[in-house]
DNA sequence: CGGATCGAC
DNA sequence: CTATGTCGATCCG
């Protein structure tokens, strides 16, 4: 699906309204320009409910920006330099396991939805149109477009960009359809392939390739689908690279394909053949695609899904793109990437760092220490892959779902009576779609979103698991009562209701389960007896609702205001968006939960001494007193945790730290500042924010250099010039205040290119204080990183050995322990 | 564990 | 009038 806020431009303070509309918009088309587009959004968007939330929520991300700017301004030159040692001693691991042997594929069929209707509906094609409702596009044609109507944004506004706007409805079932029709190729390519919805897939076309390589030509034959409405005189036209059987999405209709298969392809009338190269595979799939759908698709080829999915977009619509598996191309491909177009990198995480000056993935990478300091190591490590293009070379296939879910977006609802109908009608949804897959979970979650847009989530988690209507709605209506009493005696004001049951029961959790101190305590029978609860306030809700049971249900009458709800897909894709079914009125409203209020109470109430601190601990429920042992347990831990990193921390200030004497500095620093010379200055587009940092880093570089003669940090900077050079040898913009820009271009591509030693030398190794002989830098680093986790572990087992014992156990690389300062 | 947030389709 | 629905992941308290 066309993702309207890839490219969302957040380049301006202000980035509210921009992220919503807009972006690239073809000059002299019919169509907006970008500030006309932008106008019109505004202008339907001030004021409402829906843009003051907006605002609030930007102004979140803003404090979030500003948090760490200040945790970044407190960063010191040491940390920031043990840092990249850390760091940079993962980024050579991580290119030994550089895995370029696999080639996947991604397909993404263009405007899947839009294409679908207009093939269908032929006065639609030449027509702006869009797929979805007045409150909520799915996805638009090209033409659309360029009026600025994207996927995401509302019918009403899209209507207001563009008032020729078709807007039709949604109709999954046929899109399911084709999609099956497509997937039904893909198969033949990789039985494994990996849908993503309706309109995008992976391939893993390895092994295809090679069994390829033994097939004979009439197995790489397709004909031309002459039963088309087309006409017969299709297939010669498209031979010639005329015309595209597709609908006709965009106007300056650059059938790539056409070109792609008189390069590729050996067309004999109605026939062609491809070759067997990883190109002419992924042509042979869309012109399949296309002859058996009539719709067109785009397509990416890289070694891992990451580069591949980034690759389907590079050539859209109707086109596609490879990298090829060596390491340089990847790095190429990345070099000016934009961080937006990864995968996984969303409007926040693309402003936040932005506001570290970083756009680009090779901004990204040269990064790599302060974003480990900045971010959690999930984090960091993530954008360490991504700006050395890692990523997934093969495709697993998703294991167990984890959660099960149903919510309604309405007009508002503001009565208790209405809302606990709504939730119990969910619950029932949700409750049949849970059976249809046999499962149970133990936590239930309720979502709700009021009239301004404010989302809350509150959730439960029960001992046994749940799946039926009563058992789960017994537990979301506690919820909901609760959130109806913390805002009495005003009502509740609702526009969007939704209920979730997580927790389910897989195999490994279940032996886990066992030894967790929740079963533990569940299973000693001495511990527990029944005690009732008084009922909860809300109750009079529930008989009052027995009145208004001889009436629909809540969702029945507004059933027929919202006929567009009443698609439904096949079971594969559908995943609760099931359509409506006609449901018994609550008649027995009261008796049935009020039985389940009865269950719900059977909890226990004793005194129990806590087997961590000792203390007795009376507690209503497991529940309570397993909270408690788990705090317990967590502050014991806190606690160590805080010693060892007061330690650390104290020895981490130790002076000269990081004393490497060698003179490859100087070299590495001379050719830099020649090649600084030749810079082109207006590249050099800046962040105020972020280079004041880099300044202020070259500033007590070059101090304390000159002061306190430390050459080591030197070292130290060299070497990461180098690994940069390494990976992207011409750096294009930023940062070229710091003094310490690029130097030679390595051709190489194994990892080892990155320190080439001349000669033996000897270094002094900043934690033994040792000498050490030694080729190259990298043997060096080794060492250094030998005796920091020695030492590490010198003092966790005199300080917690139990500690000691899990943190032995794992990978020798402990880059958590560095990066948080409390 | 619970709640909020992000990101993808 | 009129700004989705569903799911997984992550972070923080």
């Amino acid at each position: 699906m066309d993702n309207m806020q890839k490219v969302a431009n957040s380049s301006c303070n202000d980035g509210v309204l921009l992220r919503m509309g807009l972006n690239d918009n073809k000059a002299g088309m019919q169509g907006l320009d970008k500030e006309k587009i932008n106008k019109i959004i505004m202008e339907a968007t001030k004021g409402s409910r829906f843009y003051e939330n907006e605002l609030k929520k930007d102004q979140q991300v803003n404090q979030r920006i500003e948090k760490m700017m200040q945790l970044k301004e407190k960063i010191t030159t040491q940390q920031l330099l043990k840092a990249q040692l850390q760091v940079d001693k993962l980024v050579i691991e991580l290119e030994q396991s550089r895995n370029l042997s696999s080639t996947i594929v991604h397909i993404d069929m263009d405007a899947f939805y839009a294409a679908v209707e207009m093939r269908d509906n032929p006065e639609l094609k030449e027509k702006p149109i869009a797929v979805g409702s007045m409150s909520m596009l799915s996805t638009s044609n090209y033409h659309a477009r360029r009026f600025g109507v994207r996927a995401a944004m509302p019918g009403f506004i899209a209507k207001r960009l563009c008032p020729h706007l078709t807007i039709v409805p949604l109709n999954f079932e046929k899109y399911g359809k084709v999609s099956k029709e497509v997937r039904e190729i893909l198969a033949e390519y990789d039985p494994n392939f990996m849908p993503m919805g309706l309109d995008e897939a992976y391939l893993n076309i390895t092994e295809h390739l090679e069994e390829r390589l033994n097939w004979p030509e009439d197995r790489r034959k397709f004909f031309f689908n002459t039963e088309n409405k087309n006409d017969t005189n299709m297939c010669a036209k498209f031979n010639k690279g005329e015309v595209s059987s597709s609908p006709v999405l965009f106007e300056d209709n650059t059938s790539l394909m056409d070109d792609d298969l008189k390069q590729g392809g050996l067309s004999v009338e109605n026939s062609v053949v491809f070759g067997t190269s990883a190109e002419e595979v992924v042509k042979e799939i869309r012109f399949r695609i296309e002859q058996k759908t009539q719709l067109t698709a785009s397509a990416g080829i890289a070694p891992n899904t990451m580069l591949a999915k980034m690759c389907s977009d590079r050539n859209k619509p109707n086109g596609q793109y490879r990298i090829s598996p060596e390491r340089q191309a990847v790095l190429d491909f990345l070099k000016d990437l934009p961080i937006r177009k990864v995968p996984g990198i969303g409007k926040v995480t693309e402003k936040m760092l932005k506001a570290l000056g970083i756009v680009t993935c090779s901004e990204l990478y040269q990064q790599r220490a302060l974003l480990s300091l900045l971010f959690s190591e999930i984090s960091w490590r993530n954008f360490l892959d991504i700006s050395l293009g890692l990523g997934s070379t093969h495709l697993e296939k998703d294991g167990e779902r984890k959660s099960m879910s149903t919510e309604r977006t309405f007009s508002e609802i503001n009565t208790a009576e209405d809302q606990y109908s709504l939730c119990r009608e969910l619950c029932r949804d949700l409750a049949q779609e849970l059976q249809k897959e046999g499962l149970k979970g133990k936590t239930v979650t309720l979502k709700l979103k009021n009239v301004n847009f404010e989302v809350k989530t509150r959730a439960s988690t029960v001992l046994s698991s749940v799946s039926t209507e009563e058992e789960v709605f017994a537990v979301a209506k506690d919820l909901l009562a609760t959130e109806i009493d913390s805002v009495a005696p005003h009502p509740l004001r609702i526009r969007l209701m939704g209920v979730r049951v997580s927790g389910f029961l897989t195999e490994e959790e279940k032996k886990y389960q066992q030894k967790s101190i929740t079963s533990f305590l569940k299973s000693g029978k001495e511990i527990s007896f029944l005690r009732h609860q008084p009922q909860k306030s809300n109750q009079e809700y529930f008989t009052k609702n027995s009145e208004a049971s001889h009436r629909q249900s809540f969702f029945d009458q507004k059933r027929a205001a919202r006929q567009l709800d009443s698609e439904n897909l096949s079971p594969n894709e559908t995943r609760g968006k099931q359509p409506f079914h006609d449901r018994k009125s609550s008649a027995n409203f009261v008796e049935e939960t009020e039985e389940v209020t009865d269950l719900q109470n059977s909890i226990v109430c004793k005194i129990f001494t806590c087997p961590v601190c000792f203390e007795e601990q009376s507690s209503n429920n497991l529940e309570g007193l397993n909270r408690h042992i788990d705090e317990c347990l967590n502050g014991m831990l806190v606690k160590d945790t805080v010693e060892i990193f007061k330690n650390d921390s104290s020895r981490e200030s130790t002076p000269n730290f990081l004393q490497f004497k060698n003179e490859y500095v100087g070299e590495c620093q001379k050719n830099k500042t020649d090649q600084l010379a030749g810079l082109d200055q207006s590249a050099s587009v800046s962040d105020s924010s972020t280079n004041n940092s880099t300044e202020k880093f070259g500033q007590i570089m070059s101090e304390k250099s000159s002061r306190e003669r430390q050459p080591s940090n030197l070292s130290d900077i060299a070497r990461n010039v180098c690994i940069e050079q390494c990976l992207f040898p011409r750096r294009t913009s930023q940062d070229n205040e710091d003094h310490f820009d690029e130097t030679e271009h390595t051709e190489g591509t194994s990892s080892s290119c990155f320190f080439e030693a001349k000669e033996d030398r000897v270094l002094v190794c900043p934690v033994c204080n040792s000498e050490q002989k030694t080729t190259n830098l990298v043997s060096f680093n080794r060492h250094v990183d030998i005796c920091l986790n020695k030492g590490l572990i010198q003092e966790l087992t005199e300080k917690n050995k139990f500690l000691t014992k899990s943190y032995s156990t794992e990978n020798s690389r402990k880059p958590g322990l560095f990066q948080r300062f409390s």
